[in-house]
RNA sequence: GCCUGCUUGGUGGAAUUGGUAGACACAACAGACUUAAAAUCUGUCGAUUUUACGAUCGUGCCGGUUCAACUCCGGCAGCGGGCACCA
C-alpha cells in the first residue's frame, strides 16, 4: 500500500508475530513506529533483571580480582573509592562515589585492564560509642549490624566489588597488624610521647577535637572546655615534610596524564605551610638582668620570615605558655592572672582569631640585634602561638597589620623601613615585599630580598641568627581517650618506664565487657584489662589505655586490600603488583587530613621495607556533594522532602496538615536538615540502573549535584524507551551466533559501510573519549544521541543495513552503556545475542577508527566574522575548492556584493571567513 | 584578611581548547493517540524585531588583542571552597 498526494509515503508491514507496523519517510512521519497492543508497550522489568544478574555475578564470581602474571603489570588498574564509615545506611553521597568508581572499574575491565576494585569499612569511631551510651548496644554489635545493612545496599546497587577482599578496620585481624606497624614505627623512632595542650571536657573527662568545641563548650556535655596538658602519642610526620611537599609538584595533571586536582594540591601546600626565615637572638637589656638571673636562657630567640624589617621593630611578643612568661609569672601575680585568662579563653584556632589582641607588658626589655643601643619592651600576648616557630615574635608595626594594631593599642613607635618602589612614602601598614629599604642603616637603598639576605648574613656572622625553615604542619597526635579504637600497644611500668608490647603478644585485643555509663575512657576504668606484667622486669605494670585516631586505620587500608589474607601486615609482592592506586575517588572533604596522612604512611611503609612506590594515589578524583533543597515549616522545623507537597498554584505545603512550607537553598544532604533522599527508595521505584545513569548524568562528577527526582524519572524513561526499541528489533531480526564474528572480521571501506554503522562508530569514539576524560555526563549524552539515531533508522533502513551490520551497531550501543547500566545492558545483550546468559560482563566495543568520521563535513561561511551560511562538502576538500564553493553561495554574494575582498581565512573542514571592506 | 576556584536559556549543563554558542537532559507550552487520564509519539522553547525570508543583540560587568573571543590579556563585581592571629 502506498500513500499519494498529501499523504506521506507509508508502508504497512506485518511481521513474524503478526504485528503490524507502519513505515514512513516523510518529514511529518520520519519516525518508524509500531502499532502495539497496549500490553506490549511494557517497561523494562528492572526488579527481575537486577536480581537475575546479581545472582549470576555472585555464583560465577564475576568480580573476583584476577591474579597478575609478569606481563600483566602494565595492564593492572587499581580502582579505589574511599571506604565508608558504617553509620547504618548508604546515603546519596555514597551512591555517587561508588557509581563513579564502578563505571571506571567496569570500563577499565572492559578495555582489557586487570582490575582490583575492593571495598571495606572504616569501622572504628565515636558514633558506635555514642550508640552504646544511648541504647546500650555494644559498639561491635552495632557496627557489624550496620555493615551488614550497608553491604546489602551496595550489592543491590550492582557495584563490581571483589567482596573476598572486604575488610573491616575494627576486626582483630586488621587492627592487630596495625599494632605491629605502630611498633615498627616506634622502633624507627617515628613515634614519641609528648605533653601537649588539648581541649578537655571536665564533665565527660575526655579530649575534644577542635570541631567538637562549640562556643567554648563541649558539644555533648555543654561544659566549659578547658585547656589541659596531657601526654600524647605522636607520629613524626614532620620528618617527611619536605618529601610530602616536593612530591606535590609531581602529582598534578598534565596533558599526557591525569593526576590530582590542583585545588587539593594547593590545600595540601597551605596545610604544610613552609616558610623560610631565621631564628634571631635578642639579648636582654642590662636593666632586666636582675629579674632574669635565675632564668635558664641568656637571650630570647625569635623566628621571623621578615628579618629585613628589624630596624623598624618596636616590641617583642611571647605566647602565654612561653617559658619566659611562665618564669616571670612566678614573681608577678598580675602576669599570672593574664596568663590564666588566656588559658580560659575559647581555645579553637577559629575562635582565637576573632578574639581581641591583648598584651601584657612584662617590664623586661631586649636589645635590637642590629642596633644594640636600642631596646624595646617584651609583652605576653594572647595571639602568639607556642606551637609555631619559637612562640615568640618581634613586631614591626609599619609592615605587618597585626603588629600595627598592637602598636596602636599600646602606643608603641611605628617606624617605616620599606617604601614602595615608585613613591616616596607608603600608606602604613605597608605589607608588600616589593619595595626599597629606608631608615635601615646598612640596608637602606636595597630591595627587600637583598636586605633579607644581607641582614641574615650579618647576624649569622655575629652568631645572632640562624637560617631556619618552619612549617605549619605539626606532628600528628594519634592518642584518643576512647574505647572503640585500636589499642595502642604500649605498657607503662613504674620501674622500667614505657615499654612496647612484645610482638609475640599481639594483638592487644579490645575487651568486650565494658561499662559505658561512667564518663571518661571505658578502657581506663575497666577493672582488669589494663593490668599486665612488664615485659622487661615482669613486675606489675599497666597498659596504655589510649586508642589510635581513626585516621590511622584509613592511612593504610588501601595497601591491605592488595593482600587481605596475609599473615604479616603486608605482603610485599602483592603490594608491589597493585600499588599505586590508579584511580582514587572520594569527597573533597578529605583533601588534607586523610590524603596527607595516607601519603605519609605510604612513605613510612616504604622505609620499613613494605613497598616501593612512595606516592600511593596516581590519580585523584574528588567528587562534588549531593545537594537538595531543605524545607522548613512555619515553626522553623526542618521537614523531609517527602512530606512536602507542591500545589497547583506553585505553593508548598506540608502533606499532613497543609500548612505552608518554606523552601531554603539547596545544600549538602544531611540528616540534621532532613533534606535527604533515601537511595533504597529510589532503587525500589525506578531501578538501580536508572539511579546509576541519573547520578552520572547532567552534572560533571567534580561539581555539586542538585538532586532532582523528575530527572531521575527521565533516566527511568530512557531505559524503558531502549527496552521497547530492543523488543522491536527482536521482532524483526534474529542474530545468529556467527553473525557478529563475521561482521567484525570483515574490513570495511567508507563506501561499503552503511551510514548507521558509521554513525555508531562516530559515537563510540566520542563516548570512549569522554570516559577517558572522566566526563561521564557527556558519555551518556552521546549515548542518548546514538539511541535516537538507531531509533530513527533501524525500521527505515532495514534493507540498507543487513543483519550483520545491525548486530555490530547494537553491540556498540549495548556495550557502551554497560559500565553505567550493567544489569540492563547484559539483559539486552542476552536477549539479542546470547540467550544462554553465558556472558557475565561485556567487553568494550572495538572501534573502526576509519569509519568513525563522516565523509562529508559542514563548512561555516562567515563574512567579517559573522556566520551567514553553511554548506556541505566532502572531507578534506582543497582550500581553493572551499573558497569557490563558499563564494558561490547566493546569500554570501548578497553580503559581499560590490565590496572589495580583503582577505579570506580558511580552516580546513570547518570554516571560511571572508573579510571585506567595511563601509 | 590571604589563597583558590566558579559565573553560559526558566533549570542542570554542551561547545572538538581561538573557529557554526545553547549538544544532551529537566521543567514549561502546544498538538496526535485516548470516552478520559496516564504512558507514548510529534513540535516549540535566549532576547528584541519582522506578515514572512530574515535582521540585530546575546556567554556576570567594563576595556583590550584578533579576520574571528564563552575561550586569551587587563580591570571590576557577585557566589562558593580552603586557611586564618603562622611571626
Amino acid at each position: 500500500m502506498q500513500g499519494f498526494g498529501l499523504l506521506p509515503f507509508v508502508e504497512v508491514k506485518q511481521d513474524k508475530k503478526g504485528l503490524f507496523s507502519l513505515k514512513g519517510n516523510n518529514g511529518t512521519l520520519s519516525q518508524f513506529f509500531r502499532i502495539l497492543p497496549s500490553a506490549m508497550a511494557k517497561n523494562y522489568p528492572f526488579r527481575s533483571v537486577e536480581e537475575k544478574w546479581q545472582k549470576i555475578w555472585s555464583t560465577k564470581a564475576a568480580h573476583k580480582t584476577p591474579t597478575l602474571s609478569g606481563e600483566d603489570s602494565a595492564k593492572k588498574c587499581y580502582v579505589l573509592e574511599m571506604l565508608p564509615y558504617p553509620s547504618g545506611k548508604i546515603h546519596m553521597g555514597h551512591v555517587r562515589n561508588y557509581c563513579i568508581g564502578d563505571v571506571l572499574a567496569r570500563f577499565k575491565k572492559a578495555t582489557g585492564h586487570k582490575v582490583l576494585h575492593p571495598m571495606g569499612w572504616d569501622a572504628f569511631g565515636m558514633p558506635a560509642e555514642n550508640a552504646a551510651m544511648q541504647n546500650g548496644t555494644a559498639p561491635k554489635t552495632w557496627t557489624y549490624q550496620n555493615i551488614e545493612a550497608m553491604k546489602a545496599t551496595l550489592l543491590a546497587l550492582g557495584v563490581s566489588y571483589d567482596w573476598e577482599r572486604e575488610l573491616a578496620t575494627c576486626s582483630e585481624d586488621y587492627y592487630g597488624h596495625e599494632q605491629q606497624l605502630f611498633l615498627e614505627m616506634y622502633e624507627k623512632g617515628l613515634v614519641y610521647r609528648n605533653e601537649s595542650w588539648v581541649n578537655w571536657d571536665p564533665v565527660d573527662n575526655t579530649v575534644l577535637a577542635n570541631e567538637q568545641v562549640i562556643d567554648g563548650k563541649g558539644w555533648r556535655s555543654g561544659a566549659l572546655v578547658v585547656r589541659k596538658k596531657l601526654p600524647h602519642w605522636c607520629l613524626r610526620i614532620t620528618h617527611y615534610v619536605e618529601e610530602l611537599l616536593a612530591n606535590l609538584d609531581t602529582l598534578g595533571a598534565t596533558h599526557e596524564k591525569a593526576g590530582w586536582p590542583e585545588k587539593v594540591l594547593t590545600m595540601q601546600r597551605h596545610w604544610i605551610g613552609k616558610s623560610e626565615g631565621g631564628l634571631i637572638q635578642f639579648g636582654f637589656s642590662e636593666d632586666s638582668a636582675d629579674r632574669l638571673k635565675d632564668y635558664k636562657d641568656p637571650s630570647l630567640v625569635v623566628f621571623s620570615t621578615r628579618p629585613e624589617t628589624l630596624f623598624g621593630a618596636s616590641f617583642c611578643a611571647l605566647a602565654p605558655t612561653h617559658p619566659l612568661i611562665e618564669f616571670l609569672a612566678q614573681a608577678d601575680a598580675s602576669l599570672a592572672q593574664f596568663v590564666q585568662k588566656c588559658h580560659e579563653a575559647p581555645t579553637t584556632e577559629s575562635t582565637l582569631s576573632v578574639a581581641e589582641k591583648q598584651g601584657y607588658d612584662t617590664g623586661i626589655r631586649v636589645k635590637n640585634p642590629v642596633k644594640p643601643t636600642e631596646t624595646f619592651p617584651v609583652y605576653a600576648a594572647n595571639f602568639v602561638l607556642m606551637e609555631y616557630g619559637t612562640g615568640a615574635i618581634f613586631g614591626c608595626p609599619a609592615h605587618d597589620e597585626r603588629d600595627f594594631d598592637f602598636a596602636k593599642k599600646y602606643h608603641l613607635p611605628i617606624v617605616s623601613v620599606i617604601r614602595p618602589e615608585n613613591s616616596a612614602e607608603a600608606v602604613l601598614p605597608y605589607v608588600e615585599t616589593n619595595g626599597i629599604m629606608e631608615n635601615s642603616e646598612f640596608l637602606t637603598g636595597l630591595t627587600v630580598l637583598e636586605a633579607r639576605k644581607n641582614v641574615l648574613d650579618a647576624l649569622e656572622k655575629k652568631g645572632d641568627a640562624l637560617r631556619k625553615t618552619t612549617y605549619r604542619l605539626r606532628d600528628w597526635s594519634v592518642s584518643r581517650q576512647r574505647y572503640w579504637g585500636c589499642p595502642i600497644p604500649m605498657i607503662h611500668c613504674p620501674k622500667c618506664g614505657t615499654q612496647p608490647v612484645p610482638k609475640a603478644d599481639l594483638p592487644v585485643l579490645l575487651p568486650e565487657d565494658v561499662d559505658f555509663q561512667k564518663s571518661g575512657n571505658p578502657l581506663d576504668h575497666h577493672p582488669t584489662w589494663k593490668n599486665v606484667t612488664c615485659p622487661q622486669c615482669g613486675g606489675e605494670a599497666h597498659r596504655e589505655t589510649d586508642t589510635l585516631d581513626t585516621f590511622f586505620e584509613s592511612s593504610w587500608y588501601f595497601l591491605r586490600y592488595c593482600c587481605p589474607k596475609a599473615t604479616t601486615p603486608l605482603d610485599r609482592d602483592a603490594v608491589a603488583q597493585w600499588m599505586p592506586v590508579d584511580l582514587y575517588i572520594g569527597g573533597v572533604e578529605h583533601a588534607v587530613l586523610h590524603l596527607l596522612y595516607a601519603r605519609f604512611f605510604n612513605m613510612v611503609l616504604c622505609d620499613l621495607g613494605y613497598l616501593e612506590a612512595r606516592e600511593p594515589f596516581s590519580v585523584l578524583l574528588s567528587q562534588g556533594m549531593v545537594c537538595h533543597t531543605s524545607f522548613q515549616d512555619e515553626k522553623g522545623q526542618w521537614v523531609y522532602p517527602d512530606d512536602v507537597e507542591s500545589l497547583a498554584n506553585g505553593r508548598l505545603v506540608k502533606k499532613a496538615d497543609q500548612t505552608p512550607i518554606r523552601a531554603m537553598r539547596a545544600e549538602k544532604m544531611s540528616k540534621s536538615k532532613k533534606n535527604i533522599i533515601d537511595p533504597e527508595r529510589m532503587m525500589d521505584t525506578y531501578g538501580v540502573d536508572a539511579l546509576r545513569i541519573f547520578i552520572m548524568s547532567d552534572t560533571p562528577y567534580e561539581k555539586d549535584f542538585d538532586w532532582n527526582t523528575d530527572a531521575l524519572e527521565g533516566s527511568w524513561r530512557y531505559l524503558n524507551k531502549m527496552w521497547r526499541l530492543c523488543e522491536g528489533v527482536r521482532d524483526d531480526y534474529t542474530f545468529s551466533e556467527d553473525l557478529l564474528a563475521f561482521s567484525l572480521k570483515k574490513t570495511l571501506t567508507q563506501e561499503e559501510a552503511p551510514l548507521l554503522l558509521k554513525t555508531a562508530h562516530r559515537y563510540l569514539k566520542k563516548i570512549t573519549q569522554a570516559l577517558d576524560q572522566f566526563a561521564f555526563h557527556k558519555a551518556l549524552a552521546f549515548h542518548r544521541e546514538l539511541t535516537r539515531e538507531i531509533e530513527n533508522n533501524v525500521g527505515k533502513e532495514a534493507h540498507a543495513c543487513d543483519e550483520a551490520f545491525l548486530a555490530e551497531i547494537l553491540h556498540i550501543w549495548c556495550e557502551a552503556l554497560a559500565p553505567f547500566a550493567p544489569h540492563f545492558a547484559l539483559e539486552v545483550y542476552a536477549t539479542l545475542f546470547e540467550p544462554k546468559d553465558a556472558c557475565v560482563e561485556l567487553k568494550w566495543p572495538v572501534l573502526r577508527e576509519d569509519l568513525a568520521y563522516s565523509e562529508t563535513v559542514t563548512i561555516a561561511v562567515q563574512v567579517n566574522g559573522k556566520l551567514r551560511e553553511t554548506f556541505e562538502i566532502e572531507r578534506d576538500a582543497e582550500d581553493a575548492v572551499l573558497q569557490t564553493e563558499g563564494l558561490k553561495l547566493e546569500k554570501i554574494q548578497k553580503f559581499i556584493q560590490g565590496k572589495k575582498i580583503k582577505k579570506i581565512f580558511i580552516v580546513r573542514n570547518k570554516l571560511l571567513n571572508i573579510v571585506v571592506e567595511d563601509r
